[in-house]
DNA sequence: AGGGCACCTCGGGCGC
DNA sequence: TGCGCCCGAGGTGCCC
């Protein structure tokens, strides 16, 4: 479930849950989600003794900050933490677990195993991959409408796959560009340069709209498994098209249509996201041809 | 630049 | 109704 809302409620559970506690030792069920060190048994020993002091976020990757180090971490599709106590059996798909000196651990579950976690030195996080090249971040000051403008406005690629991109806004995934987008009256493959001004503007109010609600209602559950800490979100029950494909849009009433683009599954209103005649056109002449 | 595929496993939906 | 297969799933990176 993880885009931005998820990730960040994700951060504050583990500031509630895991800050101030000191790692006995780390144990790699899965070598494959340890990416930096590339020796996973270097991983695991540099952590061993360091308390976690804070955590934070830079979209999508939560950064635990322990003494000297810190830990990159990107949940990818299904990836979670969980605190437990030690005694509590350890569930399938559990990748990587950080032992504590108080008896309970933070266990990494992923079914899909594309999570990935980098250890750095503090300040070399940022200046490598995998953070070294993301864009603003929707929720901060820096994210202006001139900013969102100045990034986008002359690109001939659809906006969807733009608003996707981690290297111009952070955060976005498939189910909250969808929103956003919707928020904003704008169809999905309209091209960057196709937007009038007054498009920039819906569409920059849309995305900080879309992702703070979010964030306050605790992110979307989508697949629902309840980790024992409970980190459900509300935001599912929000949503205006994202899963609501032949289902009635909520301000106009017709129907929500589901496509491909970009390769992504995409929900629109196309009462309330038109596309441009001249666009249409060039998609028919392009069918054509 | 942009599209396609690969990385995995699971579960829902469809067809027999 | 039941079983088994196929496809798609919220993200990214690499290939061409």
């Amino acid at each position: 479930m993880p885009e931005l809302p998820e990730v960040e409620t994700v951060r504050r559970t583990l500031m509630e849950l895991v800050a101030g506690k000191t790692i006995e030792r780390v144990s790699v069920n899965l070598p494959r989600i340890i990416q930096r060190p590339s020796d996973c048994e270097a991983f695991a020993a540099m952590l061993a003794g360091r308390t976690i002091g804070d955590v934070g976020r830079r979209g999508k990757f939560l950064l635990i900050r322990l003494n000297g180090l810190v830990l990159v971490s990107h949940l990818r599709m299904e990836g979670r933490y969980g605190l437990y106590r030690q005694d509590e059996p350890v569930e399938k798909h559990t990748h990587v677990i950080f032992h504590f000196n108080d008896g309970t651990e933070l266990r990494y579950k992923d079914v899909r195993q594309f999570g990935t976690m980098h250890l750095f030195e503090p300040g070399e996080e940022l200046k490598l991959p995998p953070l070294n090249k993301l864009g603003i971040e929707p929720l901060s000051d820096a994210f202006t409408l001139k900013s969102l403008r100045d990034k986008l406005q002359h690109r001939t690629t659809k906006i969807k796959p733009l608003l996707l991109n981690q290297e111009y806004i952070v955060g976005l995934g498939n189910i909250y560009v969808d929103e956003a987008l919707y928020m904003a009256g704008i169809h999905p493959e309209r091209t960057a340069e196709t937007l009038k001004p007054k498009d920039w503007e819906r569409l920059h109010i849309a995305i900080g709209q879309t992702l703070g609600s979010a964030v306050e209602a605790g992110g979307s559950s989508i697949k629902s498994y309840v980790n024992g800490q409970g980190e459900m979100g509300m935001f599912q029950h929000k949503l205006a098209v994202y899963g609501r494909q032949n289902e009635d849009c909520k301000q106009c009433g017709s129907t929500i249509q589901k496509s491909v683009v970009g390769g992504r599954g995409t929900h629109v209103c196309m009462n309330c996201q038109p596309l441009p005649r001249q666009q249409t056109k060039g998609e028919e002449r392009q069918k054509a041809n």
